[in-house]
DNA sequence: CTATGTAAACAAC
DNA sequence: GTTGTTTACATAG
């Protein structure tokens, strides 16, 4: 699509590998056939662009040039290998230092004339990119070009691995293990064990690619649940989301980015830039009233809007720089990864969860004792670890990123402890952990080698308990799920009732106080 | 437009 | 460095 000629330059590019000196590009270097970036590699046929560009452009990036690292060289010397994408995050990224780097590897005419540029517009490098003008670095345009090799279109394989998709490996993967669950680094011995291509590309540069691949689709599907693994350092599990529905699993940012950027973006932004002026007028005008005494109603507005503007992402931080914001890994045990406050900073949460592909079991006010989801909702955004109990599994949006001022840190996982009990543990592990090495890799898939999909365990499929041998950890965690709500420091309980004007009534008498210091005794006025 | 693959920024650990 | 989330972009259908 973008496979054109442009001359207009993102004004900053995201990636720094997509920019590279152009005075460091030489035209006449450029040959004028194309390279498929999708030709099915061979290990002994995996002519990476590095080995065959001209050295000028061997520092150059790669996903730049092709669109897709699938078959990008992610060394200069370091063999003929393939990168699913990786290699084009890590090779020739560095513009600075390609003329310095660039010397190392001498290469021959011919594999000069080999270098081709894969655009499916049949551009040539040479032709796609404009030249720098003067003798400084230029950014290059953001540009990817990417298509099928026409084998593999031949073979109807929408990836040269074969037909499944990213997700679709990574539930068999999951489906494959004995317990439903693996950890990150085990999908990842998986593909590698299972499909040859990606055996073929288990090396660490060649691998980043299409583990990045893995972890975002991980992160992307609801048809992934991840499960915190109790411990320090440990990675999560992840498991199916039982009750994901079949087949068409919509992206869990995109769909609300559409939606926004469809509809309200504009407006969105409007409103942002607005709840951004707004609350820095207040701030300011707080500030004001507080240190010059001239503004004293300058709070009149209420703050307590400033709550309601709290997934403004931008709206603190100009007044507030001390106010961080962070987002946990590790606070939530289970996790259905929602809609981005990144993406919809400004929408509520319970906006958020509308289009959310929770289980049907997530939001069972049947299953799910007592906290209502405003109050869940309100709780979140301070990041408490609320959390529901289903079926004895902890059940808990992960924790947005709030630019709001800690009102209280969140509890350790002890502090929770001594107040949820035991049941509020990871359900699964309160199973034996069978040492996920221990499984066996599936037999090789057809498309990809004789694969054969061992089924789902039983308990994916289960709607009663999803998990097994947690069903007796229910009412305490429904009892614990409550204690951990009334366990909330004052002020935040306070803060999780509606349209308590609490806030209000702390500046006020904050205002109050600081205006009848300055005035030297007491004052009366209406705020 | 949707689904998917890829690259990458960024944060937490 | 790894893990996890998210955004952006390219491409195919």
């Amino acid at each position: 699509m973008n496979d054109s000629i442009d001359d207009d330059f993102p004004p900053e590019p995201r990636g720094r590998c997509y920019t590279w000196p152009m005075n460091q590009f030489d035209p006449s270097l450029i040959p004028q056939h194309h390279y498929n970036p999708y030709q099915p590699m061979h290990p002994h046929q995996l002519p990476h662009m590095q080995h065959q560009l001209p050295q000028p452009l061997l520092n150059l990036n790669m996903a730049t040039l092709t669109s897709s690292g699938s078959s990008v060289a992610s060394s200069i010397g370091g063999g003929a290998q393939g990168s699913p994408g990786g290699g084009a995050s890590q090779a020739g990224c560095s513009s600075n230092a390609a003329a310095a780097t660039a010397s190392s590897q001498p290469q021959t005419v011919g594999q000069m004339l080999a270098a081709t540029v894969p655009c499916s517009s049949g551009m040539t490098l040479g032709m796609s990119l404009s030249l720098s003008q003067g003798g400084g670095p230029m950014p290059a345009k953001k540009k990817r070009c990417r298509k099928k090799p026409t084998d593999q279109l031949a073979q109807k394989k929408p990836n040269p691995w074969g037909e499944e998709s990213y997700s679709d490996i990574i539930a068999k993967a999951l489906e494959s293990a004995p317990d439903g669950r693996l950890k990150l680094n085990e999908i990842y011995q998986w593909f590698s064990d299972n499909i040859p291509y990606f055996r073929e590309r288990s090396s660490q540069e060649e691998a980043a690619g299409w583990k990045n691949s893995i972890r975002h689709n991980l992160s992307l599907h609801s048809r992934f649940m991840r499960i915190q693994n109790e411990g320090a350092g440990k990675s999560s599990w992840w498991v199916i989301n039982p009750e994901a529905k079949p087949g068409r699993n919509p992206r869990r940012t995109r769909e609300r980015s559409n939606t926004i950027e469809a509809t309200t973006k504009l407006q969105l932004e409007k409103t942002r830039r607005g709840a951004k002026k707004r609350l820095k007028d207040r701030a300011v005008g707080l500030m004001g009233s507080l240190h010059s005494g001239l503004n004293g109603n300058s709070t009149a507005g209420s703050i307590t809007s400033i709550n309601h503007d709290l997934y403004d992402e931008d709206s603190m931080q100009a007044p507030f720089d001390s106010m961080t914001a962070f987002r946990s890994r590790t606070q939530s045990n289970i996790s259905v990864p929602a809609s981005s406050s990144r993406v919809s900073p400004s929408i509520g949460t319970s906006e958020l969860f509308e289009d959310m592909d929770f289980p049907t079991w997530v939001g069972d006010t049947a299953a799910v004792p007592t906290i209502p989801s405003d109050l869940v909702d309100r709780t979140d955004q301070m990041r408490i670890d609320v959390s529901n109990h289903v079926n004895g599994i902890q059940i808990k949006q992960e924790p947005k990123p709030i630019k709001t001022e800690p009102i209280a840190p969140p509890p350790s996982y002890h502090e929770l402890n001594s107040v949820r009990g035991p049941c509020a543990q990871n359900p699964l592990l309160r199973n034996p952990i069978v040492p996920s090495t221990n499984f066996k890799p599936m037999p090789l898939p057809g498309a990809y080698g004789g694969y054969q999909n061992g089924g789902a365990p039983s308990w994916i499929t289960s709607t009663s308990s999803p998990l097994p041998g947690i069903q007796s950890c229910g009412i305490v965690a429904a009892q614990h799920t409550v204690a951990s709500s009334s366990a909330l420091p004052i002020d935040l309980e306070n803060l999780t009732l509606p349209d308590q004007p609490l806030m209000d009534m702390d500046v006020d008498a904050l205002i109050r106080h600081e205006l009848s210091q300055q005035a030297g005794g007491p004052i009366h006025f209406d705020l």
